[in-house]
RNA sequence: GCCCAGGUGGCGGAAUUGGUAUACGCGUACGACUCAAAAUCGUAUGUCGCAAGGCAUGAGGGUUCGAGUCCCUCCCUGGGCACCA
């Protein structure tokens, strides 16, 4: 018998498989389609990383069980290789982009192809050619033409080391997400995405869909959506209102004082009264320049009050103080509160520190109710009642007419009675799409000096090609390099025909990752992004698979592009799912060393090309699917491998002895062969649709042993067909090697006869007092009866009842009999 | 501080969803084969105990005939958000 020469068999069944296109769909006319999906890779390191490898197997495992239940699977693959990550990376070493692109899509293809995926070949994507780009760019024309994109000034994020600005989602608690460099604040003006529109659809739809958990309240959070009220406040003696958002507007007669931001118009425009005007204007520039190390650190608030100036409360017409505090951001609501330091913790902190009047206007319910599941704390009570905080529910007082409602009815009255309007806000703002860098696609957008306005390129000059050049190194101004390049951003207006200037500025990466799966459908489309025939068909994607650090970034901004682009009449799939473009969203786990994350800095990197040389493809796939379930993280050690070579090996000899007549059945025989066949099939089945590999893995280890003890021919079969997906080339080998000419990874999956999945017999359970006494094999529909007469015989039992009558015995069928004594 | 996911042998992890806790694998020990070693195969392997039998699923309470699983209080680990009014 030959040896398991994984070696030979890999290679030969992956060429195998290129030659004859075993796993390419007929995107055209393919009868059931299933769209699995995996993040494609960016190439920013030197190859793939071992997490990669497991995710990608891990996919291809899920795609080829629907493959043999017979539908026409798309496993596509790609590169992520336009963008700051590439580029970062490039630069690192010391080469050109678009040098490093070629090197790393060879590498990343080769590598890629020796996991022995079912990947579609034919429809892979590379987001930096021009043939992709285009579309991009056509993207973000449709986007501009539809009010989606647009430029403002504004305070924008800015990363010091990637001299670029950044997108909310990309500055993570202060850091670049590239490069953790901390990031400042800039005033320019770039080009953002309207995705503020798509708030309460972005919400919504977290409903509809089956995503991780983790994944969607992830996004309820960064979308952060509060509803409450604004309220106009008026400045004594002036024209001029402050007016603020709040939350609780039922405690508006405990507003005892306001606050406003530092950048607050106010200031500027009450100048003349302000008498403390050089202390304001000192405290703006002091808070202007405090980082976000500092304010996060400085949590003592600080603030300065304006002298000379008051606000009416309009509920109860008392004047109040207006202060500036940095606590309070420009950024969010109006920019300024009305402070209720009974009810409010930070408010009052302030109030405390600055010896401000506290008016409670909630009266706790008494007892003091525990806070609900998933509710916040409600504060605390202090002895002294006029400087309780209270911020639970509760009944109104020293409120007027208000007095003795329950706050959540007094809410809108009082918001009614002073005339303020029910306002939703939103944490979430637009997506800075402007990139200050060379390697990504140019924005396709055209100033006029002459027509005064910002013009889209027209579609037929698409794509605009990213220009070759040798100074692609950020500039650290706030312009491109290609703003060095006039051959480059000279043009003409598309609608008056002067001479006109181009956007030098390229788009964000995550744009480009924003619609991959779309071009997937259809990537050699020249006159369309993709034919709505083909995305009809494909899409939406049924499963997703990914790292969770893309909660709020790729994965929002991937349903953002596709709800817009069904919103603007552009693509028509999902219909029913409100343009939702992803079914399932499963996010996988980490891989660590040692039990720390792996990074060249610590040395603990694994190569994977290292391992599967050593132990082969097969072996590292049912490794790493062995490790832990799919979506759980886990720690790679090599030992483990091990175990999984000794399976597939034991496999190996199984097959060989029982084509070649030398099978010898072992004694140990524990179960009959066509149940625990008929109960593996749906085992592994309905495992592998829950991604948990690793149980799976485990029912075919026993399976096995049961197959060398008794054997059968569908159980041959069976357990060959239900191991391709983990291990695709050995079952291959094997199945020819059984005499068939046709692939392994087209049949037909084996479906499992519910009749044998009943047991005849079943151990029977004896508990006194929930304590284990005794088990008794007894037939499977034994009645209660005899069941607990059984039960009561036992030796065992009756030494434990020493005599003692039961007070009470339960049957439960099929399971066990407890006795109470 | 808030939200989400977790915490089970020496290790990775199972547990039919409230019913025999520790499947499967790794590791370890002993045995077989071998001149020997590796590989392979077999047996054992939560813990205390000679045994009967206790005790064990982060800690402590509760519900139940019965809790890893449900409820309450708390502690740790990982991730997200964070002065968002």
């Amino acid at each position: 018998m030959a040896k398991y020469n994984f070696k030979k068999i890999e290679k030969k069944w992956q060429e195998h498989w290129l030659k004859e296109g075993t796993y390419e769909p007929d995107l055209d006319k393919a009868k059931k389609p299933f769209f699995t999906l995996m993040m494609f890779p960016y190439p920013s390191a030197e190859g793939l990383h071992i997490g990669g490898v497991r995710t990608f197997t891990g996919v291809d495992i899920y795609g080829r069980l629907k493959r043999m239940q017979g539908h026409d699977v798309i496993e596509p693959i790609g590169l992520d290789g336009f963008g700051i990550h590439s580029e970062n990376y490039a630069i690192k070493v010391g080469k050109h982009p678009k040098k490093h692109a070629v090197d790393s899509e060879k590498n990343f293809y080769r590598q890629l192809g020796s996991m022995g995926n079912g990947f579609a070949w034919n429809e892979r994507v590379e987001t930096y050619d021009p043939e992709y780009y285009r579309w991009t760019q056509w993207l973000f024309i449709q986007m501009f033409n539809n009010g989606l994109a647009y430029r403002k000034k504004a305070k924008v994020n800015w990363c010091p080391k990637c001299a670029t600005v950044l997108a909310d989602e990309q500055v993570l608690s202060g850091e670049c997400e590239r490069c953790s460099s901390e990031v400042t604040k800039k005033d320019l003006e770039q080009w953002f995405f309207k995705i503020t529109d798509y708030t309460e659809k972005l919400l919504s739809g977290l409903d509809t869909i089956d995503w991780d958990d983790a994944v969607r309240t992830a996004q309820r959070n960064w979308i952060g959506r509060s509803e409450g009220a604004e309220i106009n406040f008026k400045v004594k003696d002036s024209t001029d209102v402050l007016r603020v958002f709040t939350t609780r507007p039922d405690t508006l007669y405990g507003a005892t004082y306001m606050v406003i931001s530092p950048e607050h118009e106010l200031i500027s425009n009450l100048k003349e009264r302000i008498k403390n005007i050089n202390e304001v204007e000192k405290y703006k520039e002091l808070s202007k320049n405090k980082s976000d190390e500092e304010r996060k650190e400085g949590k003592e608030k600080t603030g300065v009050a304006l002298d000379g100036v008051v606000a009416i409360n309009p509920a109860n017409n008392k004047e109040i103080s207006i202060w500036v505090a940095d606590y309070v951001l420009s950024g969010y609501g109006t920019g300024a509160i009305m402070a209720v330091p009974a009810h409010d913790e930070r408010d009052f902190e302030f109030a405390k520190k600055f010896k401000l009047p506290i008016v409670p206007v909630i009266k706790p319910p008494q007892p003091i109710p525990s806070p609900p599941p998933g509710a916040s704390a409600f504060g605390h009570l202090e002895s002294n009642i006029e400087a309780d905080l209270w911020v639970g529910p509760g009944t109104i007082m020293n409120s007027e007419e208000f007095n003795g409602k329950d706050l959540e009815d007094a809410k809108w009255a009082i918001t009614e009675k002073v005339k303020g309007e029910r306002k939703i806000n939103y944490r979430l703002r637009d997506w800075l799409i402007s990139r200050q860098r060379y390697w990504g696609p140019p924005i396709p957008m055209i100033w006029c000096d002459s027509c005064g306005k910002w013009l889209a390129e027209k579609e037929e000059n698409l794509p605009i090609l990213l220009p070759d050049v040798k100074e692609f190194r950020p500039t650290g101004t706030d312009k491109s390099p290609l703003a060095n390049f006039p051959k480059f951003y000279e043009t003409k207006c598309p609608e008056c025909g002067g001479d006109a200037r181009r956007e030098t500025d390229v788009s964000d990466t995550f744009l480009d990752s924003a619609w991959y799966y779309i071009r997937y459908t259809d990537p050699k489309n020249k006159k369309e992004f993709a034919s709505q025939d083909r995305m009809n068909k494909w899409l939406p994607v049924d499963m997703y698979i990914g790292g969770a650090e893309h909660s709020v970034l790729h994965l929002l901004y991937v349903r953002f592009i596709s709800i817009a682009l069904h919103d603007i009449g552009k693509v028509s799939f999902a219909k029913d799912m409100g343009g939702e473009p992803i079914t399932s969203f499963r996010a996988h786990g980490l891989i660590t060393k040692d039990g720390a994350k792996m990074s060249k800095s610590k040395g603990n990197v694994i190569d994977p090309d290292e391992y599967m040389k050593a132990y082969g493809i097969d072996a590292m796939r049912m490794y790493l699917a062995f490790l832990a379930p799919l979506t759980q993280g886990g720690d790679f050690n090599d030992a483990g491998i091990k175990g999984l070579t000794r399976f597939l090996e034991r496999v190996w000899e199984f097959y060989n002895s029982r084509t070649n007549g030398t099978y010898k059945p072992k004694e140990n025989s524990k179960e009959d062969i066509k149940k625990i066949t008929h109960k593996t099939i749906k085992k592994v089945s309905e495992d592998i649709e829950k991604l948990q590999y690793n149980t799976a893995i485990s029912a075919l280890m026993v399976m096995l042993s049961q197959m060398e003890s008794e054997t059968d021919d569908f159980a041959d079969v069976s357990f060959l067909f239900m191991l391709a997906p983990f291990a695709p080339h050995i079952t291959e080998e094997i199945f020819e090697m059984r005499g068939s000419k046709e692939s392994l990874h087209t049949q037909k999956w084996p479906e499992y006869d519910a009749k044998y999945l009943v047991d005849d017999s079943f151990n029977l359970v004896v508990q006194i007092n929930g304590k284990l006494r005794a088990t008794v094999e007894v037939p499977f529909d034994i009645t209660e009866e005899d069941a607990k007469k059984i039960a009561l015989e036992q030796e065992n039992v009756e030494t434990h009842l020493g005599g003692k009558e039961p007070k009470k015995v339960i049957y439960v069928k099929g399971r066990l009999v407890s006795i109470v004594v």
